[in-house]
DNA sequence: AAGTGGTCTAGACCACAAA
DNA sequence: TTGTGGTCTAGACCACTTG
């Protein structure tokens, strides 16, 4: 970090660092593993442990559930469902959950703080997997924490825009259509099979913090 | 993972798994920690480790360098430096740069891929922290491979909003003025001090990805 | 061919918080 | 008070890759 190695300069080996540290190589290992993971250094086996070339931030992004970014921030969080529909998947459905047949629940729901509009939800379950889905009553736990507490997930993937808001968008949000929104996709999945696919929209203002700490 | 432990739900302590799995406490104690840095499992000193309630996701959001990115694309990156201006910083200067006082380089550029327009970026250097910065051609290196090359930071803080671009953003970016472009700020530190702030923005269907893997 | 990192073992001491 | 996780040691075997 105090930038003393420059890129790509080769590190001691484990067994120095051992003796100018005094400590084990389990020690040793532990720490430069760190670094590796947090891509601070590359390891080559037999070639050895190299300052990296930093050509990018990484940053642990931390993507709330938004009854929980609500509530975070001391307000009263409500979800009010514009639609909910029980259907056979189609082209779309399909695509977005990567299923060849099979029932979905297709959910339109507006989330608000206080009463006031937080972020429109559009959101697609995959019934073949969440079956249970189907009976539960959203407007008292929104979908995502319910989702979120009863479906184990092993992978997810963010995909993060910005578009102008429709004029039925900004009606529910309570913008100009037109207005500049962020749009949070999220696909999850479980092993192979995808869960859920959510769009969230959120006023433009709305600011995603991610950190990354060296 | 597969759901058969609530979250709430105690695991084994580390011994019992060492007879379980018939390995040491080493490795044990490696698995868990693993699954605890993910946000799997919340440990707790006495009491023991325990299923973690997933209430939000987490994410690594990669966000490369621009002139990285469009190479990542295949295509040919420039910069136009359109405006570079060495100065004693001023009031909001130094709010940026969390600076009492002394020179700061700004920048304003855009980014091309293969001409076409990509990014625009807004840049602070504090030149007390960087004075070399004064001397480079950023046209032929931009500025933020220079800076992730040359300075080594310890610490990045990000802001991703939805904005609507100003008239003079649209004409750089070629977009229609109030066309939504995503906006990403970021603050870089070494230790205390702040090294550049700067803000990219992209035309909005620009799309910035985040993977977690369970 | 040799040295590197990858990984595991068996044992140990400690701080700490919960019972 | 006790059992938990936090952390370290000294030693070992292995696969790999590269000089």
């Amino acid at each position: 970090m105090a930038g003393v190695w420059e890129p790509g300069h080769r590190i001691p080996p484990e067994h120095e660092l051992m003796a100018e540290y005094a400590c084990s190589r389990m020690t040793v290992n532990k720490a430069i593993s760190a670094l590796t993971e947090r891509g601070l250094i590359d390891r080559r086996k037999r070639a050895g442990s190299f300052v990296a070339a930093p050509t990018m931030h990484r940053a642990m992004l931390e993507i709330p559930d938004v009854a929980v970014e609500v509530e975070r921030r001391g307000r009263r969080h409500s979800i009010e469902i514009l639609e909910r529909t029980e259907r056979e998947g189609d082209s779309d459905d399909r695509r977005l959950l990567a299923m060849t047949a099979g029932p979905v629940l297709a959910l339109r729901g507006i989330h608000r703080a206080d009463g006031t509009p937080f972020a429109l939800e559009e959101r697609l379950i995959n019934l073949v997997i969440v079956p249970a889905a189907a009976d539960i009553d959203f407007t008292r736990e929104s979908p995502g924490r319910w989702l979120l507490g009863h479906v184990p997930w092993t992978d997810a993937q963010h995909r993060i825009t910005a578009t102008a808001a429709t004029a039925a968008q900004a009606a529910h949000l309570d913008l100009h259509p037109g207005a500049p929104c962020l749009s949070i996709e999220r696909a999850t999945w479980r092993t192979q099979e995808r869960i859920t696919h959510v769009r969230l929209l959120y006023p433009g203002d709305h600011a995603l913090s991610a950190r990354f700490i060296a």
